[in-house]
DNA sequence: TGCAGTTGGTTTCAAATGTAACTATAAAGA
DNA sequence: TCTTTATAGTTACATTTGAAACCAACTGCA
């Protein structure tokens, strides 16, 4: 027959990865582990989603934002943040009114009730990150940081 | 009125989140950013979703497991492995047959088409590796080996 | 003006995912 | 052996997510 199998030739090796030391791989595990396990404490206390919390923080620190911008910050995109502010201000987290020079354009505020979950679950969230960063030396942390920084191209 | 607003003390800061330098955010961009980048290569050649791709790599590494050890090693849930079998046994990329001494277990290989895809997608997993590694010094490259092994506490 | 292109944001539809229930086999104990 | 319990894997259903289409408002420019 024509077209014959292409085996292997014997002296080739296919060379599989190795998971457990693949770089992305490690990350996305360790990344996966953090954030779900913070992530566990705010749902289980006020039902919030990951990125609920995510908008709810990039408020608490900038005022007044727009939804486009909100989704820059978060590198979310956004139909998502669209979804999330949805809920929020449903549950009355959120205050959204429209900007007075661009119709289109919302802005973007913690109400009182959304600053008061905020006061709860931003301790909670350093508290994962401590605990996470306790297990490196002052040495380490130093590098993690340089790290990561020349990892994220800056 | 009674049950008056109990606004934030003028003295009390709400100190909310510094997203981008919160670890954890970080670490989830990062993440993110990079398996989806590695991710877009096997997609557009060979229509392979991430779960997929994983489930053939650790087949690549250790033949003849069965789904459930395919779960443990990719630390994925047994129906995401489920799922994604299903779909590379339809495409013929992977063989299942039943185990004789356990009727109820599988087990799995790749076919010749399964590892003629490996061979390409892993050099490529590598390099995108190799890529993210290049932005580091020898020395950090060997701080975030340490690094990360003490954050996956072994 | 008024039309073309852009931007902010939502909606729609399909695909991906998670949870729980289910089937079949195996193992353990009375 | 018969019954219970555990395990491997799939199916069903509900929820989440993403991509593209969409609408409304703004901008630039003839």
């Amino acid at each position: 027959m024509s077209n014959p199998r292409k085996a292997t030739p014997p002296g080739i090796k296919h060379a599989p990865l190795e998971l457990e030391h693949f770089l992305p791989y490690r990350l996305s595990i360790l990344s996966n582990t953090v954030s779900q396990g913070i992530a566990d404490d705010y749902q289980r206390l006020y039902d919030l989603s990951m990125t609920e919390w995510r908008v709810m923080a990039v408020l608490a620190r900038f005022e007044g934002l727009s939804a486009r911008e909100v989704a820059d910050r978060t590198a979310m995109d956004k139909v998502a943040v669209s979804r999330a502010l949805a809920r929020l201000v449903e549950a009355g987290r959120v205050s959204r009114h429209m900007a007075d020079n661009d119709k289109r354009r919302s802005v973007l505020d913690l109400t009182e009730a959304g600053w008061a979950i905020h006061d709860v679950v931003a301790p909670m969230a350093r508290a994962r990150e401590q605990a996470l960063l306790d297990k490196l030396s002052e040495e380490e942390r130093t590098w993690l940081v340089r790290i990561l920084d020349r990892l994220q191209d800056r």
